[in-house]
DNA sequence: CAGATTTGACCCGC
DNA sequence: GCGGGTCAAATCTG
């Protein structure tokens, strides 16, 4: 089973009681007292696991030291089509703002120039003991160093710069398809949520960008936001490539 | 009234 | 036995 967590910043207009909206409709099952933790852990899965039997899940847990950050761990792949005019927001993430949820991590050192360069930044990755079809490995972009808990992060640093993933983001055409088939294979492995193989449906997954790396040169604009969406292959990833490339 | 949430019980692995 | 994950009955909400 594909799982990855995202660390989700709540801001202020979001607030406290703010839930993290991800485009899909959960329910809650449960919710937990965790051991040493100072907030309970709550639990959801799909809204559609019996009508569809998707059986994605996630659990939402309010960070110890900040109250504003929710660690989200997904587990499992949706498969289901969820009903888009509700449950996809109308308006995704893809517009310019941070979005009211965003993915963070600041406290680690600040990346160095050389480390931009080279992708070191943010890129982690937990592929799991991958089934290989509907599985991804899947990251979240983050500052280096997101969850030290696990030992399964990867970096793929300079596989990135050798396969062409930079070309990839540096000349986003924009009718995406052929681009994109390019690299399928590279895309299916870097890119967060997706569901290459849901053709019909059009469901669009989108993962915030790790924006907020406030301490960090990259600063927000790197990656205003990676989504992948309707149209089965139509990549979108709006990204800056100017300031990435420095 | 249907679907979601709440919440203690239940289950299972360590 | 304990902690974490899930179930399900009661409750809530639109």
């Amino acid at each position: 089973m594909p799982r990855w967590t995202e660390q989700v910043q709540l801001n202020s207009e979001a607030g406290l009681e703010g839930h993290h909206e991800d485009g899909y409709s959960w329910r809650k099952y449960g919710q937990k007292e965790i051991l040493g933790a100072r907030f309970p852990r709550a639990y959801y899965r799909c809204t559609h696991r019996n009508a569809q039997g998707c059986l994605a899940t996630k659990q939402v847990q309010r960070s110890d030291q900040d109250p504003t950050v929710v660690e989200v761990k997904y587990r499992g792949r949706h498969t289901c089509i969820q009903a888009r005019s509700s449950a996809i927001s109308p308006d995704p993430i893809i517009k310019e703002e941070p979005p009211k949820a965003t993915a963070i991590r600041q406290e680690q050192p600040k990346p160095s120039l050389d480390t931009l360069l080279s992708f070191k930044w943010g890129l982690n990755v937990k592929a799991e003991n991958a089934r290989q079809d509907d599985v991804f490995p899947l990251f979240t972009f983050s500052s280096p160093a997101v969850e030290t808990e696990n030992g399964e992060r990867d970096y793929f640093a300079d596989a990135l710069m050798d396969d062409g993933f930079m070309d990839t983001f540096s000349s986003p055409a924009t009718s995406g398809s052929n681009y994109f088939s390019l690299s399928l294979d590279h895309m299916a492995n870097f890119c967060p949520p997706i569901s290459v193989q849901t053709p019909e449906s059009g469901l669009t997954e989108i993962v915030s960008a790790p924006t907020s790396v406030t301490n960090s040169p990259m600063g927000d604009a790197a990656f205003s936001a990676f989504s992948l969406g309707k149209d089965d292959f139509n990549l979108d990833c709006s990204f800056d490539g100017s300031e990435f490339l420095l």
